[in-house]
Parts: C-alpha cells; sequence; structure tokens
DNA sequence: AATTAAATTTAGGTTTGTCTAAAATAAGAT
DNA sequence: ATCTTATTTTAGACAAACCTAAATTTAATT
C-alpha cells in the first residue's frame, strides 16, 4: 500500500504547506521546493498515478484525501522529531529544522508512534506548531498577532512565524519562547512598539517589527 | 569533505562488516548486499575514485582508513540508534536492526554526539555489538564462547553471534539477555548440552546449540 | 480579434544505482 | 600447455529525479 520516496514525500509535504485543501501551481511549488517548473510536472503525474493529488494539465494540482493523510504523516514525523531534538537532545530552536527534514522520512508507523509515547504525546513542536495524532488529526491552534492583542490580557506565546536565527537570538534576549506568559502594557502607534510585561517580571520594550511575528492565544 | 548517499553507505558498512581489514570479494559483497556483482563493480570504481577502497581489477577491495572511519560511524550511527529503539522506546531485540538500518544514514555529527550523552554514553547495543566512540574507537570485545567457559567460573552474557526472531525467543524464556550474569554447573559431552546457574535462580539445562551461540567475558 | 506576456508542459539530456547478458580473466585439472 | 570452470568486468538498458531549452496553452492588453 504506502512506502514512497524521499522525493515524493518532500514534494507531498510542500503541496501541504502551501495549501492543506486548495489549489497549489506549478511555480508556486517549484519555487517552495527550490526546484524547477518542468521537475514539478514531472512528479505531478507520478502522484496524480498514485492517486495522491487531483491534478488537470494547466490547472494546477490539490492534494487527494490519501494525499492529505499521508502529508500529515509527514508533518507528525517531523514534528515529533524537532520535539525529541530540542526537549531530549538539547538542540537549540533554529537547529531542529534541517535534521527533522531528514528523519522525517524513516517510515516505521511503529517507530512513530512509540517516540510520540516516549515524549509524552506532545502537542506543539519547539516552533509552536501543532503535531498531528496517529490518526493524523491535528488541532487548529487559535492564536492571534501580538498586534492585536487587547491592552492587559493575559495571553501565552503560542507560535512564532519568523523562525530564523536571528529571529531566535532576539526572542532568546528577551527571554520570550512558546508557551511563555505575557500581556500588553503599553502600545506606541508612532512605531509600532510596544512594552510586555512577561509574568512578574518589569516591563520590556520590543519593536513593532517584532510583535508582527509573535502570535499568542487568550489564557483560559 | 563528506557527505556519501545511502547507497555508498551501504556498502562501505558490508564492507567493514565482512573483513575490517582485509580483502574482500565481489561476490562475497553481492550476497551481502543481495545485489549483482556488476552493480558491485561499478560501485567499487565509484568508492576507488573517493578514495574509500584500494580496488585492483580481478583482485579484490578493501578499505582505506578513509573508508574505515566513515564505515566506523556508520557503524556508531547504527547502533546508537539500536540502543536508543531498545532503551528508550521499550523496541524488542530482533525489531531495532531494520529500523536502524533506515536511521544509520541520517547524517548530522552533531545529532549523533549529543544522542550518545542522551543515552549515557552506552558501550554496546541491544545484541552485545560494541559502539564505537565520536573519534572511531571501537573496544575490542574479548568474550568466549559458553562452551568454552571453564565450570563454576563466574562471566557475563556479553554477545549472542545469531540473531534471528527464534533465538530472541529462546534466550527470552530462559531469561538470558546481554549482561546475565551466569556459571557453567555441568557439560554433558553426549550431546553438548549443559547445565547453567543464572544468578541465584535454580539451574536450568540448555542445548549445545544454544551454548554455541552464546558469548561470555570473564567477570572482573 | 490579434498580440503579447506569463505559466505550464514537452522534448531531450544527465546522474545515480540498478539489472541481464556477453566478454574477459584467473585458476585448477588434465 | 591446454582445457574448463568460476569469477569478475564490460556493454547496454532501464527507472527515478533532476536539468535546460523549446513548444504550447492560458490570460491579459490593445
Ligand atoms: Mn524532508
Ligand atoms: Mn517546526
Ligand atoms: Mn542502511
Ligand atoms: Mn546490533
Amino acid at each position: 500500500m504506502s512506502n514512497y520516496s524521499t522525493s515524493e514525500e518532500n514534494y507531498i509535504k510542500a503541496i501541504y504547506h502551501l495549501q492543506p485543501e486548495g489549489v497549489v501551481t506549478t511555480n508556486e511549488l517549484a519555487a517552495e521546493l527550490n526546484t524547477r517548473a518542468a521537475s514539478v510536472t514531472g512528479m505531478m503525474k507520478k502522484l496524480r498515478s498514485k492517486k495522491l493529488v487531483h491534478y488537470e494539465s494547466y490547472k494546477g494540482f490539490r492534494l487527494t484525501s490519501e494525499g492529505r493523510k499521508l502529508a500529515l504523516m509527514i508533518v507528525r514525523r517531523h514534528r515529533l522529531w524537532e520535539f525529541f531534538l530540542a526537549e531530549k537532545l538539547k538542540f537549540s530552536w533554529d537547529e531542529v529544522h534541517v535534521v527533522a527534514e531528514e528523519m522525517e522520512h524513516v517510515s516505521s508507523k511503529k517507530l512513530i508512534d512509540k517516540l510520540d509515547e516516549f515524549l509524552g504525546f506532545p502537542r506543539t513542536d519547539p516552533h509552536g506548531d501543532p503535531i498531528p495524532d496517529a490518526n493524523g488529526r491535528i488541532e487548529v491552534v487559535r492564536s492571534i498577532c501580538l498586534t492585536e492583542l487587547p491592552l492587559n490580557t493575559a495571553s501565552t506565546v503560542a507560535y512564532v512565524s519568523d523562525q530564523s536565527t536571528g529571529m531566535l537570538e532576539l526572542l532568546g534576549h528577551k527571554k520570550i519562547a512558546i508557551g511563555t506568559a505575557l500581556e500588553v502594557k503599553k502600545k506606541f502607534s508612532f512605531d509600532n512598539s510596544m512594552e510586555i510585561r512577561i509574568r512578574q517580571q518589569p516591563v520590556t520594550t520590543i519593536s513593532g517589527e517584532l510583535a508582527k511575528n509573535i502570535f499568542v492565544k487568550y489564557d483560559e
């Protein structure tokens, strides 16, 4: 039944990331994967024959439910390994992705389910992205941008959209991570900078640029 | 410098297992890898050009010191993952190999060294085979066959040469595993069966066939 | 409706790793 | 020394994934 090549899996995952349900175009996918449009067309024919995508010439493609299921399994593997690397092996935030990119293709279902159990069934990866469960169910993370958060409202950092090294460094310095509880005390419209309070600590100022990339959810 | 394909790595590891230092022939390697002699010849030319093997037509091949170093790194990865699977994810003895066969090709050096640390620098894998350290140094396991062990001599199971499922089942039933302390109480020359005592338990009988596959080292 | 530009597909190659069948070589037996 | 056989290498093909360049289709503009 199943058993797909690394390449096929990378294509399926990329389609999922661009559009879990909707239509993706050849050039979009080529850009995402750092490959050429011609290569994408070839692969789409193959994935169509394997019933993983719907595809008609010149009309783009979207995942079949089969394809989406596979994508979710790959995402699951990727994020569980990221969690393992960060939590157990003490890799830093920006290092986990590259390694997980390779590990996600080790295909043993039992391996992944046992890993999940070993890790204590984590809900999100180190970047705050939700981890699909063994059946491919994935939580919809209801998060809003820090710039939208009302003043003096208890919230928790859920997700960071820019996952570059520079971002990591800055967040580390400001002591902000996934799960950090904070509230916004003051906003300055001039430059969109804001003052925030992290737990009981004295307020700090962060730039509008930074705030734009931080997503939080309301505390229950 | 380094970065070898899965196929190249599997060839290098197979050569190492057949002959860490000595000469390996084309057909031997083809048999080991379930491939054809012609494919082996092709790969040997490639590995020669990468200075991983010494190779002259019709004369077989052996690993260069570079090749041996690579082999040891692959063996290191393989056995550390086997240990991880058995120890942390509770895989049984006979399941770990197939999965590790895939995981051994994830190439991050940092990953492996951190994994080693996380696991507490284990000396041997679940089958009793020694794990090379980060510099490729590997312990020479000084073990003798259980059939050679003198009577009433304290010893510890170090290694099992047959690693099949049937063997695992039998060993499980007899409560024998790597690290089990035992001594031989009586040998019967008629069928080479023997009575052994595991720690304080009552003696059990094992067949000559089984004893032949168990290797022990003297307790210090 | 005709022209042009952008997106996509097709055509034709390359690389890696595999295979089968044929040719070449080495080594043992007469 | 020649024959025979087993081993190894070469030759030629194939599949998977990729590439570039050319052709085609779609969509937007005059
Ligand atoms: Mn990947
Ligand atoms: Mn992630
Ligand atoms: Mn392998
Ligand atoms: Mn082993």
